[in-house]
DNA sequence: TGTCTACATTCCTTTATGGGAATATAGGTA
DNA sequence: TACCTATATTCCCATAAAGGAATGTAGACA
């Protein structure tokens, strides 16, 4: 069933985390690891897992790897992500990745793509 | 965090459809064996699970045992729910569980609660 | 060509999950 | 009390998932 897997992929807290960050702009893995203060293989292998169940879309940007959301979601999967947005309000855990997020906007490595919706 | 485990319980697609009647209305566990068509350890199992998570609830009434969503769900939960609702018009499945439940409700043993939303 | 950077993958271990067969249990009824 | 019905639980097995340490790799650049 396509829509227990949406699900199995919003049921990790990292991976949500993730998901919600991806919900504002596309973004790199450098910024995952700074934004989540995750350790790399732990991002890298979630987003892979998404990757494989084609939640995320990949791009090449010279040494960067961009992470996007699909451009074309399906109904269910934009109605999610939408659901998600409304939730992360209520854990402060999501606000703090964003408040981690703006702040590398200024300082980071980034390519001109990312942050740019 | 919270809303993970509502993704967990979200995940398997037993659960998805035992969930989306739920939102139906109360039932008995031999409504989910027949609706769903599952053996009744799997249903009794995924039902252990979703109370384990308080995602549901359960009254006593003679020898059947009434399951209900909470009377008061988390705003997380309850988003979700009706999240659940609009994406199971997507898949047909959960047509033909609310098909084979309706065919239930006239010639099936049920206390006069269940079906009383 | 060699090196560096950003990221992915492999290997290993632990824990969780899911399913079925068999068995247990609680309440109702004869 | 004995039995029946509806439901729960236990036991066993197979598979998936998650995390960390170590290692591999592709592209940029000197």
């Amino acid at each position: 069933m396509k829509l227990a897997e949406i699900y199995q992929c919003f049921c990790e807290p990292t991976r949500l985390r993730i998901l919600h960050l991806l919900t504002q702009s596309p973004l790199c893995v450098c910024h995952f690891q700074d934004a989540l203060r995750e350790p790399q293989v732990k991002i890298s292998k979630h987003l892979a897992y998404l990757r494989s169940r084609r939640l995320v879309r990949t791009k090449r940007s010279g040494n960067w790897i961009i992470y996007s959301l699909p451009s074309k979601p399906s109904a269910e999967l934009e109605m999610n992500l939408k659901c998600l947005q409304d939730c992360a309000q209520s854990d402060p855990i999501f606000g703090k990745d964003l408040k981690r997020l703006a702040r590398l906007r200024s300082n980071c490595c980034e390519p001109a793509e990312v942050f740019a919706k």
